[in-house]
DNA sequence: AGTATAGGTGAACGCTCGTTCACCGTCAAG
DNA sequence: CTTGACGGTGAACGAGCGTTCACCTATACT
């Protein structure tokens, strides 16, 4: 019963993406009294699961948003109790660090398989700045980037090891591709993202 | 300054994990007036950048916690303005959808190198139900999942084609692992992450 | 010079918040 | 049969909420 309680503020916060209030609890789970969502709360802070902060507004713990992170696949689901969850994690913080600056982009194409990035992936793109912006990445030898050469897009390692720039797939059938005129480094991929 | 103001609104979000009321976006930005919060309230509203509930409360709207979502890569950044995001998604949303039985781990070795997971990724793992547990998914032939076999943890492919079950690892240079006495499939993993 | 306008102050409003207290039935242990 | 713990009701509280109104500058445009 109690997870069941947990299981609706969890889905209220998902759905409306804050906390309830605790006549919301009241309706949520059906109590008739705001004193019964107090004791509800309490044992629910006391058993890890949410969390109040000064001003007693409820905010999401740990548990709520963030990922348990195991340790190596190696080592396995080690004895699958609570303690041994290592940390956990917010894929979100841990993917996006320039929050203005980032964008996702679907794959298409095999040309950097090689690199573990497959058709249908989810990229993540830091844009590079085109002055005055908020990125102000360099973009580096080896970087993916997804770039604008001569007229069409794609994405590419960057290649500038000798002086001379140009992009390499990651995919033996394709060969690296020499700008004729323009070659313009629009952002750099700094995560990938698979699902099955 | 405005954005400065919008930046100091997200970075309170972000630390405390629910939006900062009235006064305290006050405190957060300098003013002396609740009323001067209001306004700037509205104003980044109307510019699209925060939402507010039914209830007066302030909620993260899609700009906040959600990464835009442009085409595909073949296609580039389509003109780079606001108006060609396509759509917005929530990361986590995207990847975790039993929450109580997902976990993260870090891979580590290169046999499933051919199916796109190197060492480093991260990998997203759904507990398969040992009974009354939450997540009772499946295994099928040609899921990636993490399985106990004679003892050892490892990531490989799960096959069960003609009858006959044995674990397929995604690189040429190793054998399939057929078990001697026990596999037990313990998560099916659903997803990768990897950063560079 | 005159005047809108944007952006701020300060005080007051009704309402809802989280908290607290007294109280009630159910159920299991002594 | 009594007792205590548990889980709930109902009402009341002060504090803090978002909102609103009157007012005060600067700045920019006639």
């Amino acid at each position: 019963m109690i997870n069941n309680y947990k299981n609706k503020i969890i889905s209220f916060y998902k759905k409306n993406k804050r906390m309830p209030v605790y006549t919301e609890i009241m309706k949520l789970v059906g109590f008739k009294s705001k004193n019964a969502v107090a004791k509800l709360v309490d044992k629910l802070i006391s058993e890890g699961v949410l969390d109040k902060d000064s001003s007693g507004h409820l905010i999401p713990n740990k548990l709520i948003g963030e990922v348990p992170l195991l340790g190596l696949v190696e080592a396995g689901f080690p004895t699958m109790a609570e303690e041994s969850v290592l940390d956990t994690m917010n894929i979100d913080d841990y993917l996006v660090k320039d929050k203005d600056s980032t964008y996702l982009l679907r794959v298409k194409g095999d040309s950097m398989i090689e690199a573990g990035i497959q058709e249908g992936d989810m990229v993540l793109a830091e844009k590079v700045s085109s002055e005055g912006s908020a990125g102000q990445k360099e973009v580096r030898d080896g970087d993916i980037v997804i770039a604008l050469i001569d007229g069409g897009w794609t994405m590419k390692y960057y290649r500038n090891r000798t002086g001379k720039v140009f992009l390499e797939p990651a995919n033996k059938n394709y060969q690296p591709i020499y700008p004729e005129n323009e070659l313009e480094v629009v952002a750099i991929v700094k995560g990938v993202i698979r699902k099955y």
